[in-house]
RNA sequence: GCGGAGUUAGCUCAGUUGGUAGAGUGCCAGCUCGACAAGCUGGUUGUCACAGGUUCGAGUCCUGUACUCCGCACCA
């Protein structure tokens, strides 16, 4: 470790307020002017790697992201800071529907439709927009502090990436895992493509059930069927029945004729009809309906498709045709209406998949797609999870994506869009050999034909993020990155793509690189507002977290969102805590501001970091904060190697707030200020441990909140490093020496004086003495131990209490007097203040009868606790003599009081 | 219907093997005590959703109930 110091200089150009816009600006130049956040694809150190969720290249950083990235950076600086070749591997998603859609929408109010400019020249312009707005969420990303590895910077549509996709898709062709096939998909009218059925929706819809009667072709009667979607009996090519169903066993196979169209259909038996539903007889629609597609192929009935791509009806339906499915439906019920078709309408509430893009209805939509076959490339992942090659955390998502993948569908790969990977497809239009390359071809591979025309479909973006953890890292090429990276060490994202992109991602991975992506999947929960709603635009509830940053700086709203982050629930987001969070900074920033006025630079002169003095020669204080500061260590180190960040975030803010501020710097106060040159060592010492320890928790705090802490150190007079980023992350290990000085018996003697202090306050609080006048205590120590201690802090107790005076007699004369008995760690003592002349006694009487109850229910309990036999049997020994001690101490507290209160009563 | 999460102070949430319920924030009172009013000091706040059970002892373990949230499936 390099040890560097720095001239502690004494102009203090600190402000009073901490203003993070200057300085957060300034720090990250600096880091990237170090390149801080570079790793080496070879090292001898040990790998930690994170690939970033890639966002919406077009996209702007929500609050989602700020969680989702601030945890990711949190894992990636405090790794890097434990000797980690620890990197982040930023990228972009081109987010082929988004992206398409918003700049369609854009060139169409400039009165340019996307169909009248060609594919070319489209995405042409799409690539206008990517470059125009692709800047604007990487400049979001390091406005929060993201310590990524901005060379390895990636977009989804990058050669390299598209290499990938392309070798992956030309080998899974090979293996007869992707095939092309008219089947009934998702379909959504609006972007008219085809949709995965995760890109489903579905909402609870109150709809009607309509009830028509269908007449047999002989005249012998009708059949009732039911129906939610009228317009599609236009397609209908069946109506099927129970083959247990009495009612209709005379007329099965016989003819029944659609009405409006004529078309004869047959009736037709299958398990799947409920006899008790409805009529117990089912309209068969194979086109529009995935039920009835698979009765369709089951009974090799005719597929009859009624719409067009954009949901309208298809040609040969008369005055229907053309309509909208919703138009279309209350025109085919008027029709049907007439001819005293239906014979019935009832409110009925039922589900409705809608295109989770758009919002629209997403219709069952029969049309040539590719599908990836799931089935065995779902094996691996499922054995990858149960074996805990790769952990969930919180552990519960393991139960979803075990039942996701144990159920899973073949992956509609095909869109019907324009931006994005264009399948690697060639159709011979002579020879009609379907060509799949990884190269783009010109001639046919079979009949050499020049006549190629390629598939005109794009892949879903899924399938390229499905590579990213290993295409990020340069595959196909067998880079050192990859060998160095891969497996990754975590991947961090919310519930709410488990399907989308973590399960395919395990799938992919084990496919192509024969082992899981990432060890360990850490799930977070989404962000609501503080009344626990989904954050959308429509409800104008989405905070901006910019905006946050511009206010209040992106360390505040970094630790804010950690602080409520524990066991993956979701978390509601306030304004409130963030700002708990900025006085948070200010109070670092202002407690730094004290070490600088507070101490002399010549007591610092040729200080390192790890420089320690014997235990001898540091204060009782420096000894039980530096105390205090292992335990610190230990426990954030345990929090964030378990991923409990509220809990090293509340560790954190306690021991800086309460231990550091509230009491080692207020103790620490005496020494320093002391103008007696007799003290000249021990103001070299105390300046010395508080420089190191406040060092120490500035480094302890960095990961969560980077930049404050970055500019603080920077400026401290005796540090190890000059950049924190980079520095050594505090642990037990490797603080020995400095750990070495803190003590248990310090810690005990500085805490039996926080208890008199805090006692004698609450005297004076409780009796509102006002702080301006000093009063008299006598402080009664029934032990030589804690009467030497107490006589050896006899000013700082005065001090901390504006006293005028302190004895440690016993007072014997207690009338007229507040008096609080206290027992700490084995020793009792009591704190006695004369009022007589100073307050009104009644708040006394008040406050011993608080104290006085607040006893005789601990007498109580123990009293139950200790009477009763099967306790003194059953539990151990050591907590039934630590309550019996409990018990005299509480007993001995209620005899002092009650004395007392006599004596005011 | 299946699965998951939850119910603790006014609010947001901790509570790791069962051993007298915690923090922050809010609220009340008093303070320009030589870093910080974005501060200091003191105080206030609970039928741990409900009902049973196991146990000497349950916020914690078991069973059931109610309510809230989130997935998935079905819905002619």
């Amino acid at each position: 470790m390099s040890e560097t110091n720095i001239d502690f200089t004494k102009e203090i150009n600190i402000e009073k307020q901490y203003s993070p816009k200057e300085i957060e600006s300034r720090i990250y130049d600096l880091w990237l002017k170090n390149e801080s956040f570079k790793a080496s694809d070879v090292s001898t150190k040990p790998p930690y790697a994170v690939i970033l969720p890639p966002p919406n290249v077009t996209g702007f950083l929500h609050l989602g992201h700020a969680l989702d990235h601030t945890i990711q950076d949190v894992l990636v600086r405090w790794k890097r800071m434990s000797g980690y070749n620890s990197v982040w591997v930023p990228g972009t998603d081109h987010a082929g529907i988004s992206t398409q859609s918003v700049v369609e929408k854009n060139l169409a109010q400039e009165g340019i439709l996307r169909t009248e400019l060609g594919r070319e020249k489209f995405v042409e312009k799409v690539w206008e927009w990517k470059n125009q707005y692709g800047d604007r969420i990487v400049s979001q990303m390091k406005r929060l502090g993201n310590s990524c590895d901005w060379d390895r910077m990636t977009f989804t549509l990058d050669e390299g990436v598209s290499k990938a996709v392309r070798k992956v898709f030309v080998n899974l062709y090979n293996k007869n895992m992707i095939y092309k096939g008219l089947k009934l998909v998702n379909w959504s009218p609006k972007l008219e493509t085809a949709i995965s059925d995760i890109e489903v929706e579905y909402k609870d819809v109150k709809g009607k059930l309509y009830h028509l009667a269908y007449p047999l072709e002989d005249g012998s009667g009708e059949i009732i069927v039911a129906t939610t979607r009228p317009e599609t009996m236009l397609g209908d090519t069946a109506v099927a029945v129970h083959p247990k169903d009495k009612r209709y066993s005379k007329w099965v196979g016989k003819n029944l004729v659609l009405p409006l169209t004529q078309r004869k259909i047959p009736i037709i038996v299958d398990d799947y009809v409920d006899q008790e539903f409805g009529s117990g007889a089912v309209k068969i629609t194979p086109a529009h309906d995935f039920n009835d597609y698979e009765m369709g192929l089951r009974h090799n009935l005719p597929m009859i498709n009624i719409l067009n791509p954009n949901g309208t009806l298809v040609e040969g339906y008369g005055a229907f045709s053309g309509l909208k499915s919703q138009e279309a439906r209350k025109k085919i019920v008027e029709a049907l209406e007439e001819q005293g078709v239906i014979k019935n309408i009832e409110n009925h509430a039922h589900s409705v998949g809608h295109c989770s893009k758009t919002g629209v209805i997403a219709e069952p939509f029969l049309s040539e797609q590719w599908f990836l076959k799931m089935n065995e490339l779902s094996k691996p992942a499922i054995r990858s999870v149960e074996s805990e090659t790769t952990k969930f955390i919180p552990e519960s998502w393991t139960k979803t994506y075990m039942h996701w993948m144990h159920n899973i569908q073949d992956w509609c790969i095909s869109r019907q869009l324009w931006w994005g990977h264009r399948i690697p497809v060639w159709n011979c239009q002579d020879c009609q050999h379907v060509n799949v390359s990884e190269d783009d071809l010109t001639i046919c591979q079979k009949c050499k034909s020049k006549n190629l025309v390629q598939d005109s479909d794009v892949l879903d973006t899924w399938f390229s993020s499905a590579l990213w953890p290993f295409s990020t890292l340069g595959w196909p090429n067998n880079t050192e990155a990859l060998k160095t990276f891969y497996p990754t060490n975590v991947l961090v994202t919310g519930h709410d793509i488990i399907f989308f992109w973590v399960a395919r991602m395990m799938m992919q991975g084990l496919e192509f690189i024969k082992d899981v992506p990432f060890r360990t999947i850490y799930i977070h929960g989404l962000i609501r507002d503080s009344q626990g709603r989904k954050m959308s635009k429509s409800l104008g509830n989405s905070v901006d977290p910019v905006e946050m940053i511009d206010q209040v700086g992106a360390d505040a709203l970094r630790i804010a969102l950690m602080s409520q982050l524990n066991t993956g629930k979701d978390l509601k987001f306030s304004e409130q805590r963030l700002e708990t969070y900025r006085n948070f900074m200010n109070k670092i920033w202002n407690a730094t501001r004290f070490a600088f006025i507070a101490t002399e630079e010549s007591h610092l002169d040729g200080k390192t970091f790890s420089d320690v003095s014997s235990k001898s020669e540091i204060s009782v204080f420096d000894q039980w904060i530096v105390f205090k500061l292992g335990q610190v260590m230990e426990s954030v180190d345990h929090d964030l190697e378990n991923y409990r960040f509220s809990d090293a975030v509340n560790t954190l803010y306690s021991f800086l707030w309460n231990d550091f501020c509230d009491w080692y710097l207020e103790f620490s106060k005496p020494t320093l200020y002391s103008k007696d040159s007799a003290l000249e060592k021990e103001k070299m010492a105390t300046s010395l441990v508080l420089f190191q320890t406040l060092g120490r928790a500035l480094k302890l705090m960095h990961p969560f909140i980077p930049f404050i802490t970055e500019e603080l150190y920077s400026k401290l007079a005796v540090k190890d490093s000059k950049i924190l980023c980079t520095s050594e992350y505090p642990t037990m290990k490797n603080n020995k020496n400095l750990l070495a000085m803190g003590s248990k018996d310090a810690w005990e003697e500085v805490e039996l004086l926080k208890l008199v202090i805090s006692s004698i306050r609450n005297i004076r609080g409780e009796n509102s003495i006002p702080l301006g006048q000093e009063i008299l205590a006598h402080v009664v120590p029934k032990d030589e131990k804690s009467q030497k201690i107490l006589s050896f802090h006899k000013t700082l107790i005065m001090k901390f209490c504006k006293l005028s005076e302190i004895n440690f007699d016993d007072r014997t004369n207690k009338s007229k007097c507040a008096v609080s008995p206290l027992s700490f760690s084995g020793s009792s003592l009591e704190v006695i203040v004369p009022l007589e002349g100073i307050v009104d006694i009644d708040e006394e009487i008040k406050r011993l009868q608080k104290n006085i109850e607040k006893v005789k229910k601990d007498i109580n309990i123990l009293n139950q606790k200790l009477g009763n036999e099967n306790f003194i049997k059953n539990a151990p020994e050591d907590l039934v003599e630590s309550d019996k001690i409990l018990l005299k101490e509480a007993e001995m507290k209620f005899r002092t009081l009650q004395e007392s209160l006599n004596r005011l009563s």
